[in-house]
DNA sequence: AAGTCGGGGAT
DNA sequence: ATCCCAGACTT
């Protein structure tokens, strides 16, 4: 398809992005950032990615640590399935291939958190196999591209997208080192390409180097394409949780159940609105408490519901000061804020 | 095919 | 407010 490949590895090396921390020669921080990556910004996961190469150096470590911890450093990240995912992915490769990540992405697909675009970005980066990606940037660069009417998200449009990308690619090249090098600004170039120039709003075209023959810039289409997703409205849920505390002052956290939202993370009991929270204690954690403070209720969003929190404070009674049952724990303030908690439990203790 | 799963950056 | 981010997985 003209030269689609060459100029847009040409404008990489020249405009495109090199000093971002995980463009290193290591399957390990490549595949760590790959997953950290998914469905969020490269400015989020700069504040994430140091950290926790810190604390896990290798892919070992890693296999090798509690699940605890992996939340831990995961807290404020979201998607937490990510983490458990990655945690149990180490402990795959570890497993089943020596330590080493395999190199082709119909073997990395097989692990788990990996689908079809991660394990080709982990191949292409990391080994220079040649395999197309398709994030959101280059569905975006693509349908913008090639004029492709319809929401990515249908089937049939990702599957035109996904056999465009594949025609794209570079084209196969008999020296090894040349191809490696091919794929790699290929790939890079797509991301980089979406993230600065063929973006969201405002698409920078004057500086594209897919300018002079994109559909959606012929047209005047690029602030329609891609098209969006049809949107509904998302239904709203509340809750109230029990911000207590015992005569030490250490707050009582629950683990969650490992599916579900927040799965796996500390947080606070909760009790459905217009339910006797002490009642409730008593039945479900057969401790005697007396309430105190209603804080004022705040709203945390996700993507597809709105939750109503309202923190209700309250003491211990009696003498049980420090008992805990198989998934709930007491913890300091500081305690808590290191361990893996959701982010409204953080802005919470933050607040008190 | 549609729903689940976070949190924040950009506009 | 709204959109969307280097998506994967379950139903």
């Amino acid at each position: 398809m003209s030269d689609f490949s060459l100029r847009l590895r040409q404008w990489q090396q020249q405009s495109g992005r090199h000093h971002l921390p995980w463009q290193v020669n290591d399957a390990y921080c490549v595949w760590l950032s790959e997953i950290m990556l998914q469905q969020t910004q490269v400015s989020t996961v700069l504040d994430y990615y140091p950290r926790f190469l810190q604390r896990f150096p290798t892919l070992a470590d890693l296999a090798a640590a509690p699940l605890d911890d992996v939340l831990a450093l995961w807290s404020g990240l979201g998607y937490y399935t990510r983490a458990r995912n990655l945690h149990a992915c180490a402990q795959a490769v570890v497993r089943d291939f020596a330590g080493q990540f395999p190199n082709d992405p119909t073997l990395i697909t097989t692990l788990p958190g990996i689908g079809r675009s991660t394990a080709a970005a982990i191949a292409a980066f990391s080994y220079g196999y040649r395999a197309a990606i398709l994030d959101g940037n280059v569905k975006r660069v693509l349908t913008r591209w090639a004029g492709i009417e319809g929401y990515p998200g249908v089937k049939a449009i990702e599957n035109q997208l996904w056999q465009l990308a594949e025609s794209l690619l570079p084209a196969r090249c008999s020296d090894s080192q040349q191809a490696a090098s091919e794929i790699k600004a290929h790939t890079q170039g797509l991301m980089d390409l979406g993230a600065t120039i063929c973006t969201p709003k405002n698409p920078s075209c004057l500086l594209c180097p897919l300018a002079s023959d994109c559909q959606a810039r012929q047209s005047d289409r690029q602030a329609v394409l891609p098209t969006r997703k049809p949107k509904k409205t998302i239904p709203e849920k509340a809750t109230v949780m029990i911000f207590l505390r015992n005569a030490q002052g250490d707050l009582l956290l629950e683990k969650r159940p490992p599916t579900g939202i927040w799965g796996g993370l500390w947080s606070l009991p909760e009790v459905a609105l217009h339910t006797d929270p002490v009642a409730h204690i008593a039945d479900h954690l057969g401790l005697n408490i007396a309430l105190s403070t209603t804080l004022p209720e705040f709203v945390h969003v996700f993507t597809h519901y709105r939750l109503t929190i309202t923190p209700q404070l309250a003491q211990l009674v009696g003498s049980d000061c420090a008992k805990e049952s198989a998934n709930t724990a007491w913890f300091s303030p500081a305690a808590a804020l290191a361990a893996g908690i959701p982010t409204p439990l953080r802005k919470i203790i933050h607040s008190i």
